[in-house]
DNA sequence: ATGAATATGTCGGTTAGTTTACAATTATAA
DNA sequence: TTATAATTGTAAACTAACCGACATATTCAT
């Protein structure tokens, strides 16, 4: 890849802001390069060198899987989203894979370990990132208080805010998002079944405070919601 | 306090141990120090100045709690455990508070500020500080996993053999526990009722598995758990 | 265009775990 | 020591959500 390319790979990824032009070019450690269509799996827990990935474009979600065979997904990523091992520490015992949701899905990997040179080099920079790593704790403690708390109904509707503040278009209170989601998704990232979330979203529509189909959702007053 | 006991006082903190003497000193940012009994609260999500704390001695739970006045145990915190702004970046969302599990509390506390300071001067501190939060991200993210996918029995058996390891007392395949929690704590930091755990924790002493009291718990055969 | 695959809709039966309620036991303080 | 508070034990009614089963609708590949 060209020297170019891979510098504004980098560069607006908001973490890489606070560095100059010829620190990035240090970053250009960038080794991996791929794109993927929707549905396509990438795998990458068990890859031969730990990695760190950053999300060019497209969306996809990580799914990991326990001893049982049971899936989660972990995360939603969107355009501009890091994920691998982004703990600095090589883990063997989590398993998980990436899942293509849209077409068109590019991914770009450096390694770890020329990251962690890096930030040795780059003290800013290593406490950017350690701020974007405790922000990163911070919402699976969220995740966790709501799934504690809260229950399907709630968590639906939180998962709907989020997202339609994350990536909506927004018109006063009313929000448009673009659904690369399947009702199973959704089920699983608020961690209900299928049929509850199929009966939730449902129930949403009727009174009206959401518009659901396959494409788009939209929401009439977030504030009503 | 004494320059020579603050020393010490971050000395034995796996974090530091890659520090210099002199390096050390310049961390001595001690800037506060408080003891506490069982049952004392200790406030510090709101504390005017952005602090993180370290625990010298004894056992404290963290407690958060939602709009709704829900509480949900965040962790259980041991001799030389750190808490507080550990993302480094203030969150004013988030209320939390730390009970004393045990008596002869002790803990000190440095300046966030301070800390980051600290961190830009020592880069390999910051890169092992970055891996300390990503270690605790994960275990947020693994907590999150058990409590999707398990029931409350077997959540609790992973409990229980989590806490042997780290605080028991081994003898072959044999853990005896200190027990500083009542079953109500056990309860909350599994996610499920009081009562459930009860029953299930008198389940586990009826099968052999494990013997319970108020002071002490013992597991006699993990392998067998 | 057509069949296969995937996604959504709907319905009870089932269940793990909550909730309420109260009794019994153990710790704590006066 | 004794009263009071906190913790633990137990049971029944209740419920949110799961699960299986099947129908319908939509998308995709050939």
């Amino acid at each position: 890849m060209y020297e170019e390319l891979k510098y504004w790979y980098l560069r607006d990824h908001k973490l890489f802001w606070t560095l100059s032009m010829s620190q990035i070019k240090q970053l250009c450690i960038i080794v991996g390069f791929r794109k993927a269509n929707k549905g396509d799996v990438i795998y990458f827990s068990h890859s031969e060198v730990p990695r760190i990935f950053l999300l060019k474009q497209g969306n996809i979600k990580i799914v990991s899987i326990d001893e049982e065979g049971n899936e989660t997904i972990k995360e939603i990523l969107k355009k501009g989203d890091l994920f691998g091992e982004l703990a600095l520490e090589r883990d063997t015992d989590v398993n998980e894979y990436a899942k293509a949701l849209t077409d068109e899905v590019s991914i770009c990997s450096f390694l770890m370990s020329d990251f962690e040179d890096l930030l040795i080099k780059n003290p800013t920079l290593a406490l950017s990132y350690t701020k974007f790593v405790g922000l990163k704790m911070k919402r699976f403690k969220n995740n966790y208080s709501n799934l504690v708390s809260k229950d399907a109904k709630t968590r639906l509707i939180t998962f709907l805010k989020d997202w339609a503040e994350k990536e909506g278009i927004q018109e006063g209170n009313k929000y448009t998002i673009d659904n690369y989601l399947t009702q199973t998704d959704i089920a699983q990232i608020i961690c209900t079944s299928r049929q509850t979330a199929t009966l939730l979203l449902n129930e949403l529509e009727e009174k009206n405070l959401i518009f659901y189909s396959r494409k788009k959702i939209i929401i009439d007053d977030v504030k009503k919601l």
